[in-house]
DNA sequence: TACAGTAGAGAACGATCGTTCTCCGCGCAA
DNA sequence: TTGCGCGGAGAACGATCGTTCTCTACTGTA
């Protein structure tokens, strides 16, 4: 038998796919187990519910978009450039052909009103996140009221690209970024 | 027997009510017929099934949101004001207390993937948001490319605003909007 | 070989949901 | 008054889902 941690990532990897291209609550536990190759018996051994199992996998996209994050301002060189990276994160994430949006704002509208650890879990990437541009914004020697600002133009740019389909979204949401920032920090223009 | 138009609006209100408040997928037909005091019999003579029913609430909402929009503009003197009045807009909405996030998204979160007929009229109703917002960047006299950008302000306040849980997105994403309304249009800051 | 313990496959269970059907009562025509 | 059609209430049906249980096969040990 696999060991504990390898069958936990495995199912946690097969429902976080299968979660994101059908939605929560249309994938079935049976679905995970054969995606997974771990028998329901293991499953709730190391889940006691699909609503943990749901919080696990949300805690797994959030270590991923934060490693994604940090990985794309690698290559920048100062706070303003690791601003934009984030749209340009977000460009390329938008182009991949099987995007269907922010699975955390999804799985929010399917079950915040029904789960409130879901919410919870929800909550607190979308905090974190926030907390990491306001870090930037300090960084770039913008005032705090920036930063709000370039989250909401990144969530906005998600919600659009997802609906809409157009992974445009992105351009225009970093050319918003752009004018803020220059705005902010008194850049000419 | 009440006639059907009447019937209708009471299925689709009393459906529309519920599934925002609980999310789509959680309310069975039995709350509805509940709800609107209209027979499951009725119901499904109107709908020819409960997808039928989620587009119609979904197109009352449009209808709703646009005569919300156009009375929120109604005191607006030029188009510099009725794109800020958007923002307005929002941040009363925000404000109720019951309010949970945008419809439209919540429910492409919760059913998009799944049911094209959903996805479709989601679509419809942020392709004509955005439209109207090109009109009105159009009559300030500022370049198209302004109009996406204000449009994913308003997307990005209400997912914060509904996830957050903080109605100062919309002060926020107003804020943003004033600053990139003023650089396209040349206005001294 | 005999046996104890464990894990997997999938049947089973109970609940729920979308949809349809049955039965009953009411209004109306002759 | 009698028969008839129609609509409402809700029971019934079939499917699905989360969760648990049963049975079987296998491993390691003496």
């Amino acid at each position: 038998m696999i060991d504990e941690k390898t069958a936990r990532q495995a199912v946690i990897r097969a429902a976080d796919e299968l979660f994101y291209t059908r939605g929560v609550q249309a994938v079935g536990m049976d679905a995970v187990r054969t995606a997974a190759g771990v028998s329901l018996k293991r499953i709730y051994s190391l889940f006691s519910s699909k609503d943990e199992l749901i919080v696990a996998v949300l805690h797994h996209r959030t270590a991923v978009w934060d490693s994604g994050l940090a990985s794309a301002s690698q290559r920048a060189t100062s706070a303003r450039e690791r601003i934009l990276a984030i749209f340009d994160f977000l460009d390329a994430w938008f182009r991949e052909p099987d995007f269907r949006g922010c699975a955390f704002i999804n799985t929010h509208g399917e079950l915040g009103a029904s789960s409130t650890a879901v919410a919870d879990a929800v909550r607190e990437q979308k905090r974190s996140f926030q907390e990491y541009v306001a870090h930037l914004v300090a960084d770039a020697g913008a005032p705090a009221a920036l930063a709000p600002q370039l989250a909401i133009l990144a969530e906005g740019a998600q919600t659009t690209a997802a609906i809409a389909g157009t992974p445009d979204a992105a351009r225009d949401a970093r050319a918003a970024a752009e004018t803020l920032l220059d705005v902010a920090t008194g850049r000419p223009r």
